[in-house]
DNA sequence: TTGCAATCTCTACAATTGTAAAGTAGTCTT
DNA sequence: AAGACTACTTTACAATTGTAGAGATTGCAA
C-alpha cells in the first residue's frame, strides 16, 4: 500500500472528507458541501484540491469541460497516519503507552470500558 | 489547566522533550543534547527556542548573562494535546472509534492486548 | 449570436515553519 | 589589554499553508 506518509494539513482533511463521501465529484461540489462548515470561497477549495492532486493526495479526470476528483488515499491509510503521527511525536512511536494514556486521563466512562474491554476479547479471540 | 491548545510542531516537540529533560536550562544545552538526533546550528536551535517563548511555550529567565528556559506547559499537556488533535481530525472527535482503530488495525501482539486488558481492569476498579 | 452562468486558471499575499549566517557583546585567560 | 570563547541578536530566505481576487473559457439559453 502506498501513500503511507500522508501527513495531513487540516485544511487538506476538511476536502478528503468531503471527496471520500462524494467521489468522484468536483471542486464546486465540494466547495457547496463544506459551506457550512469552512466559510471557504470556490477559489480557495479549488487551489487547495489542485495542490493535494498535485502531492498526489487526489487524483484527476477531465470529463469535458469538468474536472472530477477522488481520493488517492483511502481513509484509513489517512487515519493512519495521522495516528502514527502523534504516537512517534507525543509517545516516542509506541502504542502502547499511547492507549495507557488514554485509558487513565481521557476519563472514559465505565460504558467506554467495556466496550473497550469487548473490543480486545473479540480481537484476541479472531487472533489465536 | 492553561495551554490546553498546544499544537506543537514537529521541532518544538523536539526541543520541548529537551527542556523537559534538562530543565531549566539554557539553549546551548539544548542545541547539544539534540546534537545527535538532529544536527541543528546552535542558530536554529536559538531560534526556535525564542518563538517558542513568544508564543508561551517556554518560559525564560535572564540570569546574569545567561538565558534560562524551562517549559511552560507539561509533558501531559501536550500529550494530550497531540492526541486530540488526531481524534479530531481523524475520528470525528471521538475516542472510542480511535480505540477501536488501534486494536483492530494495529496489530498488537497478544501480550500488548493483555496488557491493555488489564490497564482498563484496573481503571475501572479505580473508578467506582 | 450574444450574453449569462458555471468553471477553470493564474497570480498574489501574509503567516508559519524550518534553517542558518553574520555580527555583537560580555567574560575569562594570559 | 588583547584574544579567544561563549552566548546572544538580528536578519534572511525558501517552502508550505491558508486564503482569495480577477480574468479567461465554455456551453447553454434566448
Amino acid at each position: 500500500m502506498a501513500r503511507e506518509k500522508c501527513e495531513l494539513t487540516e485544511c487538506e482533511w476538511a476536502i478528503l472528507q468531503t471527496v471520500w463521501d462524494n467521489q468522484p465529484c468536483a471542486a464546486p461540489t465540494v466547495q457547496e458541501a463544506l459551506q457550512n462548515q469552512k466559510n471557504w470561497t470556490y477559489s480557495t477549495v479549488k487551489t487547495m484540491m489542485d495542490r493535494m492532486a498535485a502531492k498526489g493526495l487526489l487524483k484527476t479526470k477531465k470529463i469535458r469541460n469538468l474536472i472530477m476528483y477522488r481520493s488517492a488515499i483511502t481513509k484509513q491509510q489517512a487515519q493512519n497516519s495521522e495516528i502514527m503521527r502523534a504516537v512517534k511525536r507525543a509517545f516516542n512511536g509506541a502504542l502502547t503507552p499511547m492507549m495507557q494514556f488514554l485509558i487513565d486521563n481521557k476519563n472514559l466512562s465505565k460504558k467506554q470500558l467495556s466496550e473497550l474491554d469487548a473490543m480486545i476479547k473479540s480481537k484476541k479471540g479472531a487472533m489465536s
